[in-house]
RNA sequence: CGGGGCGUGGCGCAGCUUGGUAGCGCGGGUGCUUUGGGAGCACUAGGUCGCAGGUUCGAAUCCUGUCGCCCCGACCA
């Protein structure tokens, strides 16, 4: 390719909505243009780059058995709604596009395929025989999402792969689920990226085991735990930790304490002597589940550490057999529409009575009361008497005299300890979520009816997993990965061109055909090489080339009266001169390293 | 959804407080010079100042509404 024709537009000055690196150097490169908030086109130099990544994605998944397809962006609203997911998509998260055809009939912008891949395999595979089935696609897909941001990094219309496997067991399924880690594992290596396997909370696709793939960088929006040796790694929203006890509380008697207008903890530590560890924070959460029943939950965990939301929602969820669509903590204005006034703020205890809610309007009038194990193990603390201006002081859970459910609701932090070896603590990265592999298990099956017959000829669920990849998004990830202050360093596997040769004056004869010489070698020797024959000035042309970031550049300049072109690496920023040749053998020699 | 900020030529911005009919840099076009790190000079094209009302003799500027974009928060007793 020229670069005469090949509609290189480059920015000096990054537009004022690009905040992060990547977002910035994507559109001064040219790769991207935004067409409104959060949908962007992917212009030639990007879509390149997207071909690549494709390429590696679906070279992996082949040589693991998988199979290509391409399903519909348009969706039915039944199946959904047989999956039990079409209200919280469409109301709750709000997160699926949906229209109406003539006929009335609700559609949705399919923002995965869960739905769609399930009810095809259960159509067309009826015997345990045809199994295992692993299926993906390479799809645009759309979410419309709370807060667009960051260009293609969260974008309301994005390019996905996601692959479906379908199996008669569940150790068939973590077979295939090992399987496609280790894939992805080599598929990101191939990119060229910095990475690492988190557990993670699987969320709105639900289902058991699930881990997320993400790129270290500090613009990521996920937070991400890490054992000092690298054995135990986890998104927040997942991980598990041990606390160290902090202060005990040494009280041997159970008391009542005046604490004025104390209602902070750290109110509470300041005039008393108190450490946060000691106390007992219990707060009031409002959940409302997809069937809009608002559940109050009364939250009680150690005064040093909190809630973590998703945590909380999978254990309630779990408890009522129930999507969650909202949970968060309450306002004084929840608490005023409710007509609930007499709540003893700031001084609430984990045995706080129900008959204060016994004027909600439109909550169930009994609190749902979790406890952290973090507060199990005190043994003795302080919480609040629920009654203003007075804490208690107690030796013993038990006497907290209602029913609570203990489970671990805490949100799990830098410093705390690993579970799997004391020794080692928990150190926290940020990181950009570029692939999931979910163990789905049988929920999608289940609900819509998409059964097999197994060998004793009776009906089963599928067991299913599913995975996927962002790819546009991993592009970004990229470009946030490997950049310096003059613009992208592509990873060479994926880079839009492998090399660029440049004219330094393109009215100089000598420079001009020794430059088309060897450009016409590198084509026929299979090379994407990108040739700049515009007639600019050669600093102009070295910044973009800087600029998209290209690998290698080649330069027909000074030398090229005794033959010799200037080689120069885009990463190390190393320059060498070089006869026809030599450039020849460079080039073979870093394509083939960069590729094994 | 809440809070904050911004909409002026393709991009980055000034002008707005104190109303008088739009300017700078980059980019585009033409010409000459220049030619290895975003060239110089000259000429030139390009804007219903997001949109709709209102106030006024007169609105980019003041008021009201509306649309769009960006950022922060979705967080504790």
């Amino acid at each position: 390719m020229r670069v005469s024709r090949l509609m290189l537009i480059t920015l000096r000055d990054a537009p004022a909505e690009a905040d992060i690196i990547s977002h910035q150097l994507l559109i001064r490169g040219g790769f991207i243009r935004r067409v409104t908030g959060g949908i962007y086109a992917y212009m030639p130099l990007l879509w390149k780059v997207l071909k690549k990544i494709n390429l590696i994605v679906e070279e992996e998944l082949e040589s693991k058995g998988c199979l290509q397809a391409l399903l519909p962006q348009l969706q039915p609203s039944d199946i959904w709604e047989r999956s039990g997911r079409w209200k919280s998509y469409t109301e709750g998260e709000g997160i699926m596009f949906s229209l109406k055809d003539r006929q009335g009939k609700e559609l949705g912008l399919g923002p995965t395929h869960e739905e769609v891949i399930t009810q095809i395999i259960s159509e067309t595979i009826h015997s345990y025989k045809q199994l295992p089935i692993n299926i993906f696609q390479i799809q645009t897909k759309f979410r419309d999402e709370i807060r667009p941001r960051f260009g293609l990094m969260r974008s309301r219309e994005f390019i996905m792969k996601d692959a479906y496997s379908f199996h008669a067991n569940e150790n068939d399924l973590k077979s295939t689920y090992l399987d496609m880690k280790n894939a992805y594992e080599n598929i990101f290596k191939k990119c060229g990226l910095d990475f690492v396997a988190v557990d993670a909370d699987s969320g709105a696709i639900g289902g058991a085991a699930s881990q997320e793939f993400m790129v270290t960088a500090d613009s990521g929006e996920d937070l991400i735990l890490i054992s000092s040796d690298g054995k135990y790694a986890a998104n927040q929203e997942k991980a598990v930790s041990i606390i160290d006890k902090g202060k005990l509380l040494d009280v041997n008697k159970s008391s009542i304490i005046e604490t004025p207008n104390q209602r902070t903890i750290e109110d509470l530590c300041e005039k008393n002597n108190f450490y946060p560890s000691q106390i007992v924070k219990v707060l009031i959460y409002i959940a409302t589940s997809d069937d809009n029943i608002k559940y109050p939950l009364l939250i009680s965990i150690r005064g040093d550490q909190e809630v973590n939301q998703i945590k909380l929602s999978n254990e309630l969820s779990h408890q009522l057999k129930k999507n969650i669509l909202e949970i968060r903590p309450v306002n004084n204005e929840d608490l005023k529409s409710q007509d609930i006034s007499n709540i003893p703020i700031g001084f609430i205890g984990p045995d706080l009575s129900d008959n204060l809610l016994s004027n909600a309007k439109t909550w169930e009038n009994k609190f749902i009361r979790y406890t952290d194990i973090s507060v199990k193990t005190l043994h003795s603390f302080v919480c609040g008497s629920n009654e203003i201006n007075k804490h208690r002081l107690l030796i013993n859970w038990d006497l907290i005299n209602t029913r609570q459910t203990f489970c671990d609701i805490r949100k799990a932090k830098a410093g705390d300890k690993c579970i799997n070896n004391e020794k080692q603590s928990l150190q926290e990265c940020r990181g950009i979520e570029i692939g999931h592999i979910f163990q789905l298990g049988t929920k999608y099956s289940s609900s819509l009816c998409a059964t097999f017959t197994n060998e004793k000829g009776k009906e089963d669920p599928f067991w299913m997993g599913c995975y996927g990849i962002g790819i546009s998004r991993l592009a970004q990830a990229a470009v946030e990965q490997n950049h310096d202050d003059s613009g992208i360093i592509w990873p060479i596997t994926i880079a839009p061109f492998e090399v660029i040769i440049i004219i330094a004056n393109i009215k100089n004869s000598i420079q001009r055909n020794l430059a088309e010489e060897l450009y016409k070698k590198l084509l026929k020797n299979g090379i994407d090489v990108l040739l700049d024959d515009r007639d600019e000035r050669a600093g102009l042309k070295f910044k973009d080339s800087d600029l998209i970031g290209i690998p290698f550049r080649i330069v027909a300049g000074r030398e090229s009266d005794s033959g010799f072109f200037e080689w120069h690496d885009r990463k190390t920023k190393v320059t060498e001169t070089l006869d026809e040749t030599s450039v020849l053998r460079k080039i073979s020699e870093e394509l083939n390293t960069e590729k094994t």
